[in-house]
DNA sequence: ATGGTGGAAGGTCCA
């Protein structure tokens, strides 16, 4: 089965291209983040033409978003509401097996790194916090986590980790808080496993800079996580940088992962 | 130190 995670930016504007993609790398099971568009207005019909007849989605107006759409039937699906808000940044489905696929969206965190001042910042942390919780009693064995969590917890996962201390996605709390979170839950970051850690690997590269290729100033903020006993089903795992360069590309690109049930 | 760009909106927020 091969599953593939990506933050789309727009599923109404990126439509073409996450076909293209799905199409071109022959994947199973997509899921997306940052949908900016209300149940009603989802291009439903669009993924049916293509056999993705399996979907799951929850999404508002402008701001977030997450989907899964699949080739293959899956067996149940809802989500939680975190931070005591209802902003559509988590869905989750049972893929065969009654393994879990959660997808999240986890909030980008504003500008400024301090709880004290930043509400955003505030809610990125308790969200984190919030996700611990629910993995540690959450004892199911079988779970795979996807998505856009918006921090790069490694010094390679960042263009430059002494320049990022302090700008939110690597500031300490955050990587700190998002390495806990791997190892309560007993994860296995599977990109990390298949890149050494030694070496650069991103996922995001700003639109604010046009000669992003050349600059080459990533961030690894989407990631792909499974529970340690599964790890050893894994066959394969990439990140697509090449629709970084398509027309009209989302941010971030998607990783693609190949686990042999 | 600042602003650079893109998306959903149709002004302004968010990333």
């Amino acid at each position: 089965m091969r599953i593939a995670t990506w933050n789309i930016n727009s599923v109404r504007l990126r439509l073409k291209q996450v076909l293209r993609f799905i199409k071109e790398q022959k994947i199973d099971v997509m899921c997306l983040q940052e949908t900016k568009t209300p149940n009603d207005f989802f291009p439903s019909k669009d993924f049916d033409k293509i056999g993705f007849v399996h979907q799951y989605f929850r999404g508002e107006k402008s701001y977030n978003g997450v989907a899964i759409v699949s080739r293959f039937k899956f067996k149940d699906s809802g989500y939680v509401n975190w931070c005591k808000k209802n902003d559509t940044r988590h869905i989750y489905i049972k893929i065969n097996n009654n393994i879990e696929l959660h997808n999240f969206y986890v909030p980008a965190g504003g500008d400024e790194p301090d709880i004290s001042i930043n509400p955003k910042f505030k809610h990125k942390i308790s969200f984190i916090n919030e996700m611990k919780d629910y993995f540690l009693s959450n004892t199911k064995k079988d779970k795979i986590l996807v998505g856009d969590l918006n921090i790069a917890p490694l010094e390679q996962d960042v263009w430059s980790h002494k320049q990022l201390l302090s700008v939110v996605s690597h500031t300490p709390i955050e990587t700190e808080a998002l390495l806990d979170l791997i190892q309560t839950g007993e994860w296995v970051d599977i990109m990390r496993e298949i890149v050494p850690h030694d070496e650069k690997l991103y996922s995001w590269w700003s639109y604010r800079n046009r000669n992003w290729e050349i600059s080459n100033r990533g961030r690894r903020l989407d990631h792909f996580w499974i529970s340690k006993n599964l790890f050893s089903l894994v066959k394969s795992g990439v990140i697509y940088k090449d629709t970084r360069s398509w027309e009209k590309p989302s941010d971030h690109v998607p990783i693609i992962v190949d686990i042999d049930f």
